[in-house]
Formats: C-alpha cells, sequence, structure tokens
DNA sequence: TATTGTTATACTCTATAACTATA
DNA sequence: TATAGTTATAGAGTATAACAATA
C-alpha cells in the first residue's frame, strides 16, 4: 500500500499535466537509453505494438519524438526524441525532484538511509 | 523508480486479469472502509463524478457492487460491495501477498527491517 | 514464410458540459 | 438556488485481428 500511495504521488508531480503517463514513460526511456523500435518500445513498456503505436503516434504529433525508417533494414522504424522532448521530460524531473528534496529535507539523517537502502531493494525485487 | 518499478510489478498480481486499477480501487476501498456515495468514491480516488459513475456502472453489471438510494438524501446512491466483490478483493490480496511472500523469503532479516522501515516513512511522505 | 509496423475495431478510463431529481 | 447523480460527447490507452511492406 505505501508503494502504490508514493508512486501516486510521484506521478501527480508532472511538467504537462496534458501528458499521459504512458506518454511520458516511453519519452523517459528515449531520453534515458537513446533511440528504439517501435516493438522494442512496445516490449519494453510491456504493451502491444498497436498500443505502443498509438501512443508514439501521438508523441509523434506533438513534437517530443521522431520516426526515421532504418537504414539496414526498412521494415523498422527509429523512434528518437526531440529536443523539446528532452526538454519535457528535465523539467518534469526537476519538479518530481523539487518535491522529494522539500521531503527528504524534514527526515532524519537515519530515514533517508533506510529509503536509500530501500530503493535499492525493492528495485531488485522489482526485477523478478 | 524504485517506486515506480514495485509499483507495476504489484500491480500486475491480481485475481481477474479483466479487471482494471480504477475498479480495483473502488472495490478495495468498499472492503476496507465500508460504504460510500458516487461523490464520496469520486473525491477519494481523485476523479470527476461521471468518471466514477462509469466505473461503479461495470462493477454493478459484474455484480461486484450494489447501488442503493439514501434514505434520508433521496439524492444520494449508497454504494457498497457484494459479498462476490470481497471474495475477489481477498483473492487478489492473497496473490500479491503470496508473491511478497516468496520475494521476501529471499531476503535477509536485515533487509526486511529496512522495507518494513522505508514503508512507514513512504506512507508517510506520500501524505503530504 | 516470418517479422515489423500499421490500420480497423472495440472496450475502459478520463474529462467537460448539460441534464434530472432532490434539498 | 444548490447539490448529487447521471447522460452525452470526446480523447487516450488498452487489446485482438487483419493487413502491407520487407527480410
Amino acid at each position: 500500500m505505501a508503494t502504490f500511495r508514493l508512486s501516486r504521488r510521484l506521478r501527480s508531480q508532472r511538467a504537462l499535466d496534458t501528458m499521459s503517463d504512458a506518454q511520458f514513460a516511453v519519452l523517459a526511456t528515449l531520453k534515458g537509453h537513446g533511440p528504439h523500435t517501435l516493438g522494442e518500445l512496445a516490449e519494453r513498456e510491456r504493451v502491444t505494438a498497436p498500443s505502443m503505436n498509438r501512443t508514439v503516434n501521438c508523441l509523434e504529433e506533438a513534437g517530443w519524438i521522431t520516426r526515421t525508417p532504418d537504414e539496414t533494414d526498412r521494415r523498422k522504424v527509429n523512434i528518437e526524441i526531440t529536443t523539446q522532448g528532452r526538454e519535457l521530460v528535465a523539467e518534469t524531473v526537476r519538479r518530481r525532484d523539487m518535491w522529494l528534496a522539500q521531503v527528504v529535507a524534514d527526515l532524519t539523517p537515519s530515514q533517508r538511509r533506510t529509503l536509500a537502502r530501500a530503493a535499492a531493494i525493492m528495485s531488485e525485487v522489482a526485477a523478478r
């Protein structure tokens, strides 16, 4: 329950209210891990290809990403984040960091250490 | 990021694949905190009344909840979880607990203490 | 023939605006 | 007149099935 609550609270801190979680997740992946094909994005987000295609369409229309046909395998399409897309992700991260910084400032050093250790364990657990 | 990852992983453990998160959240609220009016549910889930109305419609058609006009204020509708609804929530909680139990079994006692402490801090933080 | 991306279709969640019934 | 719930309508995410282009 604590995980669900905190997740929801963090998610509410974003740069653009109009952008959905699904869209932002794709944008964050592209910014953090470079260009991906549609299939790679779909697999990474555990979503079907048509679903990811729709999300990517929205991002493309808004100018946050670009589609480029792959040179070597013409079936593939390389999806890349634009400069504006990068800035949007950065701004959202800044907001979340600001919110977290305020919250963490009120915690004791011991509580901070606990959260840091827990984060590592939680990531490990979620990967199973 | 750890919070988002774990949240997603936990959410994937449910009794009915066909039930959405929004529907399950309402059901869990009704089971844990008793009957609510439509407006109360909407406010609690931070969603508009029409949106909640639609979710409640689906739950009612499926037999997980019942609608009953309020006796004292006829504008209001009391929404209550059914016996089957209770069982569905219980089953989902069982599944999540089973998954968590398996995961936690592989952790050290120190790691478990860290997660327990972190959960309390995270809940507190999310409430701000 | 298999793979990659796309389109067609359908259902749920979300919202705002407008409407009904009740207070 | 204000409030609680509902319906109308529209946009986005999700899915499966079917299709086009390419390997």
